[in-house]
DNA sequence: AAAGATTGACTCCTCAATCTTA
DNA sequence: TAAGATTGAGGAGTCAATCTTT
């Protein structure tokens, strides 16, 4: 969210500069995977990949990244015509499609992990170099998917 | 953010899952505005022209709103064709153009304010009605704009 | 009919280029 | 020249409709 817009009712106001705050931290980490050529949302699809080491089909890919097959179609494609990742046929099921990861990909990867380790480190030092147990929970609390 | 990709590294996980949460309560929000006709987005840039009350041209309200002018433009135009909102002429320098709240655009920011009232009751009551000072603090730290 | 993928249309956001007015 | 707004192109997401294959 680009910024809390200022409604003076009760805890609204608080709960906006909160997602105001988590959305600055989410450009910072965007900017940081923008200087290795990837962004979030990139990242996010090929740790899966390398994560799963092997083809696996668009469909299950949209689980695994809580989203809408047709947003796989379009990531998969960019990251296609970036070289980081290929389509290939399934010869069990002649409807579905795998993606894998390119060698490039995986070096990507690498890069991208890099520089999130980096920039996150620089955050977490802000607060003591440890992201404390009882801020995940309430937010996780908040969004009503606590695990307690 | 759509989900928290697996990174087994230091705390970029859990600042992940922190920000997959934010996510997720913000996708709470824009479906409980959505039930009125509204977005996030929409509700920000009404909020601020309720908070002005006055004629306000479309740079003035990208600054407020912390974005760039040409997705004003396209948002003005969005709120523009639900009725909401209006452009005029500014006399004073015909470059310009100002954004004004119809009859309409007051009521529908009623309307946003009161369901996210709701909404956000329901959220903040699961962790015992109030937001922490301490996580908005640790966020804006994170964020590396703290108030301190 | 139902599943897998794609396409088209839309929201929301960015940047770069353009056009008008100051 | 610079400021105000728009346009065009593109990333990231959604939903609904379509097409092929099961």
């Amino acid at each position: 969210m680009k910024d809390a817009f200022r409604l003076p009712i009760g805890e609204t106001g608080r709960l906006l500069s909160l997602l105001s705050a988590a959305g600055a931290i989410e450009d910072q980490l965007e900017s940081a995977l923008g200087e290795v050529g990837l962004s979030i949302a990139k990242m996010g699809l090929i740790a899966n990949l390398v994560d799963i080491d092997e083809a696996i089909s668009l469909s299950r890919l949209a689980d695994r990244c809580a989203c809408v097959r047709s947003n796989i179609t379009q990531l998969v494609d960019r990251l296609e015509s970036d070289g980081l990742v290929q389509r290939e046929a399934d010869p069990d099921d002649r409807r579905s499609i795998r993606a894998t990861l390119t060698p490039a990909g995986r070096e990507r990867y690498e890069a991208g992990r890099a520089v999130l380790e980096d920039r996150v480190g620089a955050m977490v030092a802000r607060i003591g170099g440890k992201i404390p147990n009882s801020i995940i929970e309430q937010m996780e609390r908040l969004a009503g998917r606590a695990c307690s």
